[in-house]
This record gives structure tokens, C-alpha cells and sequence, in this order.
DNA sequence: CGTATTTGACCCGCGC
DNA sequence: GCGCGGGTCAAATACG
């Protein structure tokens, strides 16, 4: 998968967001209204309400394989753009420029997401330290500074989603929120509040030009579990409200409608719940939650991109 | 009534 | 020292 895709730099990723942030357009509202009136005879309902479900399972179906593809050209993409990203400061650490504004200069159209194991912010140290020594160095200084782990996340939303919340499954008080000096749209300040001594803080601030897309600023690392999540164990993760587990294999991740489960209710709830918008969000979350939080997955991305810097050395 | 959010005050590092 | 920009605190307020 990963040694397709190497020359397109337009990193546009327009992922799955789009059919999932806009679920209320489709025939899914028609369908619901359809399931309502046919109410009066129970037999026809219950039949009705079979074909009802099976469709929706094709069409989760359909939205899986969506999901799937959309997971592997948002791996490829990220790829590509990690390897563009350590290949250019690699080859030119001399040319500053790179290093001290990559925090509020680079926000031009980039669409990306960072994983908490390595990030971005990490290559400044990288950098100035490359400028002492040797340039080679860049692929093994993993230090641990004083600073807490950053990781910085893309994420694009409706512009008119005033919330400013980015709901990634754990719980987050906001504890300020400043207008910053070149965007006019304010910066949230959040801080984990699940365990009571949780380093975490986050700050999300809408993107300056492009108000669709909003910056989610992710610093340090949780010292308790996940909230909702217990474990990914096997590649395996249940999730306490959804009725539906994420799993990941060698052949990509696949998520699994668990209607035998009890959590469902009987009746047309369910098709309700599957319908609503926030299940597909929290749906979506979960998964890149497991998937960023899949050991598996990390290691594979790194050995992938240190493989491919090897096998590519800067000219 | 307990808890989360809001919002101006406060603090602190940095450049002049 | 002062002003500025960014980060945090905490009193007031909203919310359930
Ligand atoms: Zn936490």
C-alpha cells in the first residue's frame, strides 16, 4: 500500500468526513419518515423493518469499504507527507526558515495528522541539534526534553460547528480562551479531566484561512486509561456506548455492527441510533482513536517511513 | 446543589 | 522598565 503514492504532494485528503459530516442529506431522513407510518400493521413492520435493517447494513457496508479506503489513502498521504517532511529537513538544515515558523507559517492548505509518538514540534529540537553535529542525525534523536510530547491534529469540520470541540473521547475541561494576535478566531484552552492529575492540555483554534478546518494542539500524555476504551488487546476494541467494535488486522481496519448485542433497543431505535449523526462521529472517532493508539499500527509507520528514508537518502 | 463554562484579571517570558 | 502576546487562574455564571 504504502509504495504506490509517492509524487502526489497535493495532500488532498478530502477523507470520508465529507460523507459522514453530512449525513442528513441523504435519503436517510426519507427512509426514516418512510419506517413511521408503516406502523399500523405489525407483521408488514416487522418485515419492513428487516428489509429496513438490511439495507442499512449494506449501506454500513458500503460506508465500511468507504472508510477503508479512505483510512489507506490518509496512511498513504501521511506517509508520503512524513517522508517529504524529514527528506526536506535532512537535506536542507542549513536553510532556516523551516524550523521556528513551522508553527504558525505552515498553515497553508496542509491536512494532516500527527500521531502522539512522534510529532512534528520534535523536529525543531531535531533540527538545531543537526546543525551541531551531522546531518544524518535526524533519524534516531528521540530525546526525552523537558518538553511534553506534542502532536498536532487537522481536523476538517463544518465551519458553522461553533462548539470548537474536538470530541476524541476523552473528557476535556475548557479552562480559558484567548484571541490570538494573526486569526481572528479565538484559541480554546482544554485540560483532561478524567483523572484529576492528568497532564494533558489541549488548545483548538480554527484555522485562519480556511474556517472549515480546525487545529487541535494535543500536549503531553494521559497517565489513565481511556474513558470509554478499555483496551485493543488482540486488535479488538468494545466500545461501552456504542453498539460496535473496531478492529484492526493485517488487511485494515473493519468495523463490525454488533446486533446481538443488548445495548440496542428493540424497535426502530436502532436504525435510529445508526442513523444519528453523532453515532457516525463517535464512530469515526473511535476509530482513529484505536487506530492512533494501535501499537501496531505506530511501529508499522515508522518502520515503513525509516525504511523508505533509507532506501531514499537525500540526495 | 454540584459541576462545567465563561471571561476578565493576572502572570510571565521576551523584545525593545 | 514597559508593552505585548500568549497561557492560566478563578470568580461569576450557566446548566442539569
Ligand atoms: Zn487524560
Amino acid at each position: 500500500m504504502e509504495s504506490a503514492r509517492m509524487d502526489p504532494p497535493s495532500l488532498s485528503l478530502d477523507l470520508g468526513v465529507g460523507p459522514l459530516r453530512l449525513p442528513e442529506h441523504t435519503p436517510i431522513g426519507q427512509r426514516k419518515l418512510q419506517t413511521n407510518p408503516m406502523h399500523v400493521e405489525r407483521s408488514a413492520s416487522f418485515k419492513d423493518e428487516a428489509e429496513d435493517l438490511e439495507a442499512k447494513l449494506n449501506r454500513m457496508s458500503e460506508e465500511n469499504k468507504k472508510l477503508n479506503e479512505m483510512l489507506g489513502s490518509m496512511y498513504a498521504d501521511y506517509s508520503t507527507l512524513r517522508s517529504q517532511l524529514f527528506d526536506l529537513m535532512s537535506t536542507s538544515p542549513k536553510e532556516k526558515g523551516l524550523v521556528s515558523p513551522s508553527r504558525k507559517r505552515k498553515s497553508e492548505s496542509l491536512e494532516t495528522i500527527s500521531f502522539d509518538d512522534m510529532t512534528y514540534e520534535r523536529t525543531d529540537g531535531i533540527s538545531n541539534r543537526v546543525e551541531s553535529t551531522s546531518r544524518e542525525d535526524p533519524c534516531k534523536r528521540f530525546r526525552e526534553d523537558p518538553k511534553p510530547k506534542i502532536s498536532k491534529a487537522y481536523v476538517k469540520t463544518d465551519p458553522s460547528d461553533t462548539t470548537l470541540v474536538v470530541k476524541d473521547g476523552y473528557q476535556w475541561r475548557k479552562y480559558g480562551q484567548k484571541v490570538t494576535r494573526d486569526n481572528p478566531s479565538p484559541r480554546a484552552y482544554f485540560r483532561c479531566s478524567f483523572a484529576p492529575s492528568c497532564p494533558v492540555k489541549k488548545k483548538v483554534q480554527r484555522s485562519a484561512e480556511d474556517t472549515s478546518i480546525i487545529v487541535a494542539t494535543y500536549e503531553g500524555e494521559h497517565n489513565h486509561v481511556h474513558p470509554s476504551q478499555t483496551e485493543l488487546a488482540h486488535g479488538s476494541c468494545h466500545n461501552g456506548s456504542l453498539p460496535c467494535s473496531v478492529s484492526i488486522n493485517s488487511s485494515g481496519p473493519t468495523i463490525t455492527l454488533d446486533l446481538t448485542q443488548q445495548g440496542l433497543s428493540p424497535g426502530g431505535s436502532a436504525s435510529r441510533e445508526i442513523e444519528s449523526p453523532e453515532f457516525q462521529r463517535l464512530l469515526v472517532e473511535q476509530m482513529a482513536s484505536s487506530l492512533t493508539r494501535d501499537p501496531n499500527f505506530t511501529a508499522a509507520l515508522a518502520t515503513a517511513i525509516f525504511g523508505r528514508i533509507l532506501q531514499h537518502p537525500p540526495a
